[in-house]
RNA sequence: GGACAGGUGGCGGAGCGGUUGAACGCGCCGGUCUCGAAAACCGGUAUACCCUUCGGGGUAUCGUGGGUUCGAAUCCCACCCUGUCCGCCA
């Protein structure tokens, strides 16, 4: 979230950044309530002062009454007792008011939460206008040397290419037809190789980000508290997305929702911790399951292995001081690392710098990178696709909005907590990436060669569809 | 799932319903002593928010949220969490 007294110093530059994001926000509206709220708040305060004030007078003397009490005569008994009540009675007018002065801040204070949260964090001066995806800007591609972007698939590689569809048909590598059966729409499941490969680059981009990068190896919840996704930064906006867990109407426990991304473990991980500056930036990678419900996508990339409810990714996060050279200096570097790994994977690709209207609520900045899959795009006169850029990762640099709403800090050299800067990117997400994967290692007979950084990974299996390797076990074909 | 026990400051640990933001100890910071260090001694040592004439003033916070009360760390209720034992279990 937003600081508040940065929106009450100069709103505009919020209202300007929401407008520039197209969030639809009423930030007037906060600021009204706002004013209120601590209008409210200083008038109760000063009550409850005066409360206080009286009841440090009356208490003691309240006592000692109490105390002679017990040894009263009858009659001193009646004029203690008088005495007494008149004094409890003296702040009983305060204390209605107080009540009073509560109610109202009850009633307004869930609106103002609710609004602040949705406050965006203005992009920054140097990320270029835009109204939607498609105003994004190419920053530069990449290719390894046999390919060339201007040229079709089948110029490059001298044969028609196959969508990564048709070769998970004729491999073997998914079964999309019992996971429908089992578990709905944009569901799969992977079988024999296609299992293989999914877990071989997996661990790859693991053992890539934790061990040439140094990035601490976790494990973290995919199921997670209400407060890690708002902490996060995921809700309220983003709930629909989330799987919902509704512990709470069993009767026991509270609510749980499945994370859509390792970023939401790994920064809930020091949720309300005051970090040693020491051990700033802190560097952690984790492979997990994602969930996401893709409400409102419905119909679009509904066959394959592009938009699915459930997928496998590594994530890296990084959580640093609040300094904004060195949130840009990590913001390159974690992109500079997604591209070694895709240049060791030879994966043609392109960076994309998000236009303010691509970047969400709590990007400052965001690049998306994407790679060539021949098997998407506009059709060409025969029908067959001509490829396409594909989004496969996304590097997000937030200064402090999501380290606020996590309350993550830590005391900097004048001794005062300060709020981490925080940057997150996708290392590599799987099954989506095998789809550039499986068409652009395809062979013409109609084999996938693996590509030679997983062949550690792959238990001996060099070629997936060649009479050459171990029979793919795809079960029940 | 069943039965207990418990959640207090960086940590340990007190706390008759009344000047308790909270004794005491440890730790940490500053000082005295010392050639220096240790010890000893003295002093200091939470966070957030609000207001401010920038001197300071105020409020809240003892797991969380309600309630009782003139007044709650202390009493009541609900929830969350932790520990121990039993049962079950990948």
């Amino acid at each position: 979230m937003i600081d508040l007294k940065q929106l009450r110093d100069d709103p505009q530059r919020f209202i300007d950044g929401a407008r520039a994001k197209k969030i639809e926000v009423d930030i007037h509206h906060l600021l009204r309530i706002d004013e209120e709220r601590r209008t409210l708040l200083a008038d109760q305060e000063r009550k409850r002062a005066e409360q206080k004030k009286l009841s440090k007078e009356i208490g003691p003397a309240i006592g000692k009454l109490k105390g002679q009490l017990k040894s009263a005569s009858d009659e001193e008994k009646d004029r203690l007792e008088a005495k007494i009540h008149e004094l409890e009675s003296r702040p009983i007018a305060l204390k209605a008011e107080i009540h009073a002065f509560e109610q109202k801040i009850a009633q307004i204070e869930p609106e103002w939460k609710d609004l602040w949260l949705q406050i965006p964090q203005p992009p920054d001066e140097d990320v270029p206008k835009g109204d939607s995806a498609d105003d994004n800007i190419e920053l530069r591609t990449w290719q390894p040397d046999w390919f060339d972007p201007q040229k079709s698939f089948a110029e490059n590689k001298g044969f028609p290419h196959r969508t990564h569809l048709e070769l998970i048909r004729t491999l073997n590598l998914v079964d999309f037809e019992r996971a429908v059966k089992m578990a709905g729409t944009r569901h799969y499941v992977l079988t024999g190789d296609g299992m293989r490969l999914h877990q071989a680059v997996l661990r790859f981009a693991f053992d890539f980000i934790t061990q040439e990068h140094g990035f601490t190896p976790m494990s973290v919840p995919v199921i997670v508290r209400e407060e890690c996704m708002v902490g996060t930064g995921f809700f309220p906006a983003g709930r629909d997305q989330a799987y919902h867990i509704e512990e709470s109407r069993r009767g026991t426990g509270t609510d749980l929702f499945l994370t859509g991304t390792g970023e939401v473990g790994l920064m809930g991980l020091h949720q309300d911790e005051i970090l040693d500056p020491e051990q700033l930036p802190l560097q952690y990678a984790t492979v997990s399951t994602c969930f996401r419900r893709e409400a409102g996508a419905a119909g679009k990339d509904t066959a394959g292995l592009y938009r699915i409810h459930q997928f496998d990714k590594v994530e890296q996060v990084v959580i640093c001081r609040a300094d904004e050279e060195e949130s840009r200096r990590w913001h390159q570097k974690m992109i500079d690392i997604v591209e070694q790994l895709l240049q060791k994977l030879e994966l043609p690709y392109r960076l994309l710098q998000c236009c303010t209207a691509d970047l969400g609520l709590k990007n400052a900045d965001m690049i998306d990178i994407e790679c060539w899959m021949p098997g998407r795009g506009e059709e060409d006169a025969e029908g067959r696709p001509t490829g396409a850029y594909g989004e496969t990762h996304s590097a997000s640099r937030l200064y402090d909005y999501q380290c606020r709403r996590l309350n993550m800090r830590y005391r900097d050299q004048d001794g005062r907590n300060v709020f981490c800067h925080s940057l997150n990117n996708t290392v590599l997400a799987s099954p989506r990436i095998l789809i550039p994967l499986l068409e652009l290692y395809q062979n013409e007979d109609g084999s996938v060669t693996v590509p030679p950084p997983l062949l550690p990974y792959m238990n001996g299996v060099e070629r997936i569809g060649s009479v050459a390797a171990p029979a793919s076990a795809a079960p029940g074909r």
